[in-house]
DNA sequence: ACGGAGCCTGCATTTTTATGCAACCCTGTG
DNA sequence: CACAGGGTTGCATAAAAATGCAGGCTCCGT
C-alpha cells in the first residue's frame, strides 16, 4: 500500500472491476431500460458488436440471470425427466387434484385437446384409436376449427361388436372429423374378429381397404394406453378376449396395449394368435406415424404406459402428475437394478 | 362439479392453464436449452412468429424474469439517481474504502482512465484542464494506445506561474498526448494573468491563439471540480487569488469552479473581475464540448460538484460512492425544500 | 341470421442481433 | 529484437427475432 491508499499491484483486478461496472451498466440499459444495442453503442461510443459481446459476457459472468418461474400446476421437471429418460419428443404432465381415473381422464382430455388445437397443421391426416375414454374426453374439449384444417380423421381400430361401443367409436371419429373440418374415414369392422379367417374376409372389403391404406399416411395419431386386463369398455363390448387369451398374453410378459397391440415391460411386441384377429393399426405402423400421441394416466396403467413408451412408437405422452411421478420413480428403480 | 370431477364452467381458466404451460415450455426451450425460435416452432408445429410472441408473453406474464445482479463495488442505483436528477448523460460511481481525498482521487483516476480508453473515438480532440490531482491520476492510469488514436490533446487552462505547477500542467498534457498518440497543444501562459491587460497581451500570441482556436472543437474534455477555497495546488502555485477575491466570489454566492470558472449553487456563472484574468476555457465553451467529463470527489467538494452539475456543462461525472450519496441526499433535501 | 369489433395467426419483411474475418495489440519467448 | 500466440476490435454480413399486414375466427349486438 502506498500512503494514499493505492495498491501498486492492484491494476489488473481494479481494471476488471471497472470493466464489470461497464458490463453491468450495459446490461441495465439493455434489459431494464429496453434500449437497443445500437443505441447503447452510440451512447457509450463503442460498436454494436462490442455491446452484443458485453451482453453475452454479462450472462457468462452471472451478472444477468434469467429465471423461469413455472406457473402453478405445471411440472416441467417431471416432463423433462420423462422426456429424456424415455427419449420422447414431448411430454405433457397435467395437474390433477386426485389420483382417480375419471378426473385424470378429464384433465388429460383437456390438455390433449389444447395440444391438438395448437399443433395441428393444415392437411394433416389424424388417426384415432377410437375407444378410449380419454380420447373421448379429448374430442369433447376440442373447439371447432375452420373446414379443411385437417384432411382426414382415420379410425385406426375397428369399432367393437356391441352396438353401444360401435356408436362410441363412430361418434369419436365423426365428431373429431367434424371439429377439425376433415373427412372422416370410418372403420366399419369389429376391432377383434371372431377368427383369423373372419378377419381376412372383413379386410377384403374395399371400404376397409381404403381406410387401411391411409394408416401409412397418418401424420398425427392419438391412442389410449390400456393395461393388460381388459378395460371397462372392452369388457362391456362383449368380452372380446377370452380368459385364456389374457392368460396367454400375461404368460408372454405383456404389460399393456395400444389399440390392442400388446407389448412387454421392455416395449417388445408380444405376438399371440390374438394379433391375427385384431383389425387395426399395428405397432410398426404406429412407429411410422409422424407424431404418435399417447393419452393415459392412472395407477393401474402405470406399467402399461412405461412399456408403451419403450416400444419406440410414442412421440408424445400426455399424462397426469401422479402417473408421471410413478413413471419417474419406476425408471429410477429400473436403472438402479440395471447398474447392479 | 360433475360426478367425475370435471367442472362445467372451468373451460376458460383451464384452457388458460394449458396455454401457460405451453408458454412456460417454450421459455424453457428458449432460455434453458438455448434453442432458436425457429427450432422450437418446428418442434411444436407453429410459426416462428408465434414463438416470438409467446416469449414476449412469457415475460409479460412474469414467467421469465431477468435479474441483473450488480457486481460488488458497483453503484447502479446511485448512478441512476444522480444521472436522472441532474440530467447527465453518464455517471460513474467508484467504490472506495475511505472517504479521504487521496484514496478517492486514485480511484476516480482509474475509472476515468478506463472510461477514456473504452470510449475514445478515432480523431477526437481531447481537452484537459491540466492542474487537477485527479486528472493526473487518470493520466497515470491510461494505457498507451496506437498513434493517431486521438488527434489532439489540448490544454484548456494555462499552467500557473510557479515552475513546479507549470511542470505539472505540461506533464499532464504531454503525457496524455503521448498515451493517446495525439499531438499535444500546450498553453504556455499562466492560468491567471496578473491583470486584465496582461491577459490581453498574452492572448495575442499566435501559439496561444492557435491552442484557443481548438477550444471550440474539443470533443471530449476532462476537468476537475474545485471548491471555492483554493486547492492545495492552487495555493502552492503562488496564491494566484487574493483573499479579497475569494471573499468577493463567496459574496456573490460562488460554490466552486471548473478550470477557475466559478458558479453558484444553482449552477449560474458567477462573474467577477477574476474572469478577465483567467486564461482558459469558459463555461460556455465547456457546454459546447461533446462530452465534458468532470472528475471529482471528496467531502469538501460536494457542494462544488452539485453546482457544477447544474451549470449544464457537465455530461459525465465520475465520483466516489461517499460523495455520490451526499449528492443524492443533498438533492433530496433540496427538493423537499422546493416543495414546501 | 348477419355484420362488425377485437383478437389471433402465418407470411413476408424489416429490424435487431450475432458472428466470421482481418487487422491489430500486448505478451512472453527464442 | 523479431515473432508466434492469444485476445481484442470494428466491419460487413449472416442469422435470428420482431412486426406490419391481411385474412380468418369468435363474440356480440342488431
Amino acid at each position: 500500500m502506498l500512503p494514499d491508499g493505492t495498491e501498486r499491484e492492484g491494476g489488473v483486478s481494479m481494471s476488471r472491476a471497472h470493466e464489470l461496472r461497464l458490463v453491468s451498466r450495459i446490461a441495465q440499459m439493455y434489459h431494464k431500460e429496453g434500449l437497443r444495442q445500437a443505441e447503447i453503442a452510440q451512447h457509450l461510443r463503442l460498436s454494436q458488436a462490442t455491446v452484443s459481446r458485453m451482453l453475452k459476457r454479462a450472462v457468462h459472468e452471472g451478472i444477468v440471470r434469467t429465471t423461469i418461474i413455472p406457473p402453478p400446476g405445471t411440472f416441467g421437471d417431471l416432463e423433462d425427466c420423462i422426456r429424456s429418460s424415455f427419449g420422447l419428443s414431448e411430454v405433457i404432465v397435467v395437474d390433477c387434484t386426485e389420483d382417480r381415473e375419471a378426473a385424470i381422464m378429464a384433465r388429460i382430455g383437456e390438455a390433449a385437446a389444447h395440444f391438438l388445437e395448437v399443433t395441428l397443421q393444415d392437411g394433416e391426416i389424424i388417426g384415432v384409436s377410437s375407444w378410449s375414454q380419454t380420447i373421448l374426453r379429448m374430442v369433447e374439449n376440442v373447439h371447432p376449427m375452420r373446414v379443411g384444417r385437417a384432411a382426414y380423421v382415420v379410425q385406426t381400430l375397428g369399432g367393437l361388436g356391441a352396438p353401444n361401443v360401435q356408436d362410441h367409436a363412430t361418434h369419436v371419429t365423426m365428431r373429431l372429423a367434424q371439429l377439425t373440418g376433415a373427412q372422416p374415414r370410418l372403420f366399419s369392422v369389429p376391432g377383434v374378429a371372431p377368427s383369423r379367417e373372419a378377419r381376412e374376409l372383413l379386410m377384403a372389403d374395399s371400404f376397409v381397404q381404403e381406410t387401411m391404406s391411409l394408416f401409412g399416411k397418418v401424420t398425427l395419431s392419438f391412442v389410449g394406453i390400456g393395461p393388460l386386463s381388459p378395460s371397462e369398455m372392452l369388457a362391456r363390448s362383449g368380452n372380446a378376449f377370452s380368459e385364456a387369451e389374457i392368460d396367454q398374453l400375461a404368460g408372454a410378459g405383456a404389460v399393456g396395449n395400444m389399440s390392442l397391440r400388446f407389448y412387454d415391460q421392455k416395449g417388445q411386441p408380444v405376438r399371440t394368435r390374438l394379433d391375427d384377429r385384431v383389425i387395426g393399426m399395428t405397432l410398426d405402423e404406429m412407429r411410422g406415424v409422424g407424431r404418435h400421441v399417447a393419452l393415459a394416466g392412472g395407477r393401474n396403467k402405470t406399467e402399461a404406459i412405461a412399456g408403451a413408451l419403450r416400444t419406440g412408437a410414442v412421440d408424445v405422452l400426455i399424462t397426469d402428475k401422479f402417473t408421471a411421478s410413478r413413471l419417474v420413480q419406476m425408471q429410477v428403480q429400473g436403472q438402479e437394478h440395471a447398474t447392479l
